[in-house]
Order: structure tokens, then sequence, then C-alpha cells
DNA sequence: TCAAGTCTTGACCGATCAGTCAAGACTGCC
DNA sequence: GGCAGTCTTGACTGATCGGTCAAGACTTGA
């Protein structure tokens, strides 16, 4: 049998997804990551289809290993509230500490789309519906455990919530401070009371 | 005296923004604008420095021409209330109208600005900055008028709102309808009553 | 009429882009 | 040991990138 790779696929899709998360897709060249990687461009051409594809999976592993892992972390909460209001905690922290202010993947991609091709669009627009499906669903959770208004509509209040959420990180990228980004996420509890 | 330019600069800078708007910095070669303007290469060489130039000039334009332009519009209106509203108003009416779904060259600016030197970033922060302070201003009018309560605090809320409105901006670029990006807007009014 | 001076044009530059490929390195089966 | 088969490597491709430049077109003042 012939010789295996010496490199992990998975984790090479990781530091790709780390320099296109950084710089965006079309400021990222392959030479960027065959350096960030360490792997030689004709191996890196001899694993993944192209550029396209690397990209697509780096979108992919960070759409259901950061995305969708922190859903399922913040539905087992039992105070819908606080899932919510960790949900934007999370986002200011993660602005704060990021050395390179890079921001959200998904919502870096959703602002360079008319580069991409369907299927990273369908991934963008999927995860987009995906967040304002979960902010309104701890709504009536809070509702019917009687710590949410019932005059607040659920949909509606979910959605200008992801909203909020996605001005928060953009804005954290660059132009607003600690106090200034945990005063923007406060208000959201206003939303929800 | 010397042969006079045969195009008018400023208007090459509204094309020139038009490209940068669509597509991005880092995705927009000379070659395109040199395409969407009918000015040579050299030609536009002679008259801009380079493509950071170029860029520059567009964002001035935009920042000036529209962004400022529009502020003093709103601020004109008698109810801030509705000033604040006619501004979510825009922003959903923009992104349902327009076909190429640019969203605000601002903002996009803002998640590239790695690629920019620090006078383009000076502009994107100063232009945030007015913005939420907008916002501020028109709450402190609203208390003053007794249209807005006392209980609000003027300037995280303003700032809570501007980040609802690029979120918005944000998500019109594609992934929601109209429906959902007026509900949006509509949540803007409860954050100020 | 012509010299001075600017604008236009398109060929051209080196650098870099995404992607290819042949040659060699290595592993495991026979 | 040797063959089959995959991986690695780095030189290579043609296309395109941002930017330059010399030659010619044109306008104006003298």
């Amino acid at each position: 049998m012939p010789w295996e790779k010496s490199f992990d696929e998975s984790d090479v899709i990781e530091q790709a997804m780390e320099v296109f998360w950084e710089k965006g897709y079309a400021a990222t060249s392959i030479s960027d990551i065959t350096e960030a990687t360490g792997i030689k461009r004709g191996s890196l051409y001899n694993a993944f289809a192209g550029k396209d594809d690397l990209f697509l999976q780096s979108l992919l592993k960070y759409d259901s290993g950061r995305r969708k892992e922190r859903l399922r972390q913040l539905e087992k909460i039992d105070d819908p509230r606080e899932s919510i209001s960790r949900f934007f905690d999370f986002a200011v922290q993660r602005a704060l500490k990021d050395p390179h202010k890079k921001g959200c993947l998904l919502i870096n991609t959703a602002l360079e789309c008319e580069q991409h091709d369907e299927e990273v669009r369908k991934i963008v627009r999927d995860a987009s519906r995906e967040m304002s499906a979960f902010f309104e669903k701890q709504i009536r959770r809070g509702q019917k455990l009687g710590v949410i208004p019932s005059t607040i509509e659920p949909r509606e209040t979910g959605r200008a919530l992801y909203a909020l959420l996605v001005g928060i990180i953009v804005l954290g990228r660059g132009t607003f401070g600690k106090t200034a980004l945990q005063q923007m996420a406060a208000q959201a509890a206003r939303l929800i009371s």
C-alpha cells in the first residue's frame, strides 16, 4: 500500500480557515496558505481541488465546528434570557480578545458573497436563518417560562436581536472599544423586556 | 496652454466608487475600472496616483457626498423619533432596491480594514462615531421634547441603534427579504420607547 | 506657423496569481 | 529485492496584477 499523507487534512483546513478569516477570500493567496501551513504547493493541490475548495472546507468547518457548537452550548442554559445575553457577552469578549479583530468568518463571507458560488452562499444564508431562529426560540421559551413578556413578538424580536449581534460583531472589528461594545450588548436585554 | 482633460475626475471617482462598492477593494482590478469608465490605463494613472488613491477618493466622496448629506437631511426633521425611524426605513429601502446588494461602502470597507492604510481607517472610524453620535443627539433632543422617555440612556441606546442599523445593512446584502428587514427596522422604535 | 506643454494611448515591465506536472521519495505487498 | 502505488517537491505555465513610459495627439500662446 502507498505512502501515508504527512499531514492531517483537518489541521490544514483549520490553519487555512484562520488565514481566510483574517484576510478575506480575495486577499488570501495560495502562497499565504502554504506559508501558514508549511504544506508545499503541490501537496496542497494533491489534497484539495483548489482555492475555492479549500475555502469551502474552511467555511464548513467554521460553521459546524464553531457556530453550531456554540448554539448547542447556549441552548443548554436554563434561563433563555441568560442564553441570549451570554451570546452577546461572548461576541464582545471575542472581539476584545482577538488581536487580529477577525470578527466572524460567516459574516465576513456574507460581505464578499459576489465572489462565491451558490454552495457558499447557501451556507451563509442557512447559518443566518438558524441564528435568528435561535433567538426566536429562546424568546418563545422565555415566554412559556414567564420570564419574557408575552407582548413581545418572538420572530420580529429574534431577528432584531440577530441584527444587533451582527452589528456588534462588525463594529467590534476596529471602531469601538470595550465600553461601547458592552453598552451595545446590554441593550439587547431591553428588546426582551 | 496645454490640452484639457477629456474627462471629469469627479465622474471617474463616482464610477470607480460603484465598482469598489460592488466588488470590494481587493477584488477590484484597475482593468475593472478602466472598463467601467472607458478611461484608458495611462490616463487613469495620469490623473490618480494609483489604486489606493482612487479608492481613497472614492471613499471620501461616498463619505461626504452620501453619508454626511443624508445625516444633514435627517437632522432637519422635527420629530427626532421620525428622523431615527426614517434612517432605518432608508436602509431597508436601499437594500431592497439595489439589484447588486452593495450595502454600505463604509461598512464594507470596515470589514477589509487590514488591507488599508491609516488614512482610510480613520475615515471609517470617524464615520462610525459620527453615526452613533447622530442617534445619541436625536435621543437627547427627543427627551427634551418629551417624546422619548427620560429613562433611556442616550449614549448607550444611540450606540445600540447604530449597531442595529449596521446589522440590518449587512443582513440586507442577501440573507433576508423585505419582511424580515422591515421587522428588524421596526424594533428600533422599541429601543427608544 | 511653430514651440511649449499636457493628455492619450497601448505596448510593456516585473511581480504575483492560481494551478500543473514530472521526477523523486517513500511505504507496503509479493 | 522489486514492483505498485501514493505523496512530496519545486520548477514551470499562462494569465493577470498594479504600475510605467515613450511616442503621438492636441491646444494654446507667441
